[in-house]
DNA sequence: CGCCAACTTGATAACATTCAATGTAGGTGG
DNA sequence: CCACCTACATTGAATGTTATCAAGTTGGCG
């Protein structure tokens, strides 16, 4: 029931309020995610949850970034995703979660009870629209990344990847040229299914081309973009 | 508008009625859907689609297989999922599909408009559930199908693929052990990340050291099945 | 200033690819 | 019924891209 005076809660004034999985309720409706919604602040090393846990939590990053991986058992990484302020996280089969998450760097997001919030579907149906439409874009890039995986070579792979950390980058307003890097090249290796080795090698043979320029903290200047699309594509003259 | 006397509709005795995304259905429920639904006949080798075709329907694999698949332009191609009987089929982002896909085998499809199911689901939360269920559950498999591509070698691939086969098989009640291999060596390439040579060579390998025995018409015996889990989960002693 | 972690670079090796040839099964027509 | 054809699978030899092992180099931070 909504008081006679408003009272703040914690969707006013989110910063991705209009971006994130709730971008599609109004302001009567957010209101009831905020009553089942916390803010939690997080730092860079952090684990969410581990692969394995009970998926009670459903989140929104509201700051900073996040992987997601997923491990053998002697050791070697896939990291499947890497999330940003606004993206969402938790879908879970099983009732358990399938991956681990670390935080890439110091941040906050916005915890859900994913009981309450299966709940609220039901009064909400836009709400899972919303949430349907989320897991078809996470399928769709799940497949473009096993097209990467599968058949494109180190270069294709890193030329992709900066590609895209761009043009997220974009999606929600911060640079996209010079882009911002900010995981290790560990964390691309297990990403891209490469060595630490390969993907140093492959990005200094993009500096010496000239399709790149690294700058300080981390950022990259992607120089020659419509190359850069071209060796993604597969289309590269080598 | 329900008869006095019950019509029979496409759903009356289909054979996956409970087991594809209409199992949360009642029989008053699925009546809905069945106003909607037309069970579609195709042969091995039909496109049901294009990537980049307008996403008009949404479709459930009645019987057969298909396989869905996305091409770089110099022709390398990467097989994204192997779809059965049960199967749901057609999520799409930005009103386009994202991948083609081609039948294996002949068999019959549901098809439904995509418009009238996502209006259905304001009417039958269940429906809308089910399917973020089902989407959840092709996440999960994607990212396992990433780290089979980004970390397994070409005999844990191998490994990983034929227990795959096997339980799918198993879940909708076909023989599990031998298991029919639906496609051919170019498909399993395609799907692991290999070429053709080295699918071959890997079952060879397999074969002679006793995991797995090929037996007439594409069924292939899992003979050790605890070895190949080693092997599929990077266990193997090589 | 010096230490440590992360990144880069180099040399070698391995696994999978590529190119090429052979083998096998299913289908067609003489 | 057999010969032939085609498509697919297997096997072999050589090549190549990426991994592995091993030093160096850089940069941030106490």
């Amino acid at each position: 029931m909504s008081a006679v005076v408003n009272v703040p809660h914690p969707c006013d004034g989110c910063e991705v309020r209009h971006r994130a999985a709730c971008a599609v309720l109004n302001d009567d409706e957010i209101g009831r995610l905020a009553d089942i919604a916390r803010i939690i602040p997080f730092h860079s090393g952090d684990n969410l949850f581990f692969e394995g846990d009970s998926a009670d939590d459903m989140f929104v990053i509201v700051k900073g970034a996040v992987k997601l991986y997923k491990l053998l058992p002697d050791g070697r990484r896939q990291i499947t995703g890497f999330l940003f302020a606004g993206d969402f996280l938790g879908l879970a089969f099983n009732d358990t979660y399938q991956y681990s998450t670390e935080a890439l760097s110091s941040g906050e997001l916005c915890r859900l009870k994913r009981s309450k919030v299966e709940a609220l579907i039901d009064d909400l149906p836009k709400l899972g629209h919303r949430l349907l439409n989320l897991a078809t874009h996470e399928i769709v890039a799940a497949q473009d990344q096993m097209l990467l995986l599968g058949r494109k070579s180190a270069q294709e792979k890193l030329a992709s990847f900066l590609l895209w950390l761009s043009e997220r980058a974009a999606q929600r307003g911060d640079s996209y040229n010079p882009v911002h890097l900010p995981m290790g090249r560990a964390d691309m290796a297990d990403y891209l299914g490469l060595t630490v080795e390969t993907v140093s090698r492959t990005m200094t043979r993009l500096r010496k081309s000239a399709l790149v320029k690294l700058a300080e903290g981390n950022m990259v200047h992607l120089v020659d973009i419509e190359a850069l699309h071209e060796i993604a594509d597969g289309d590269g003259a080598d």
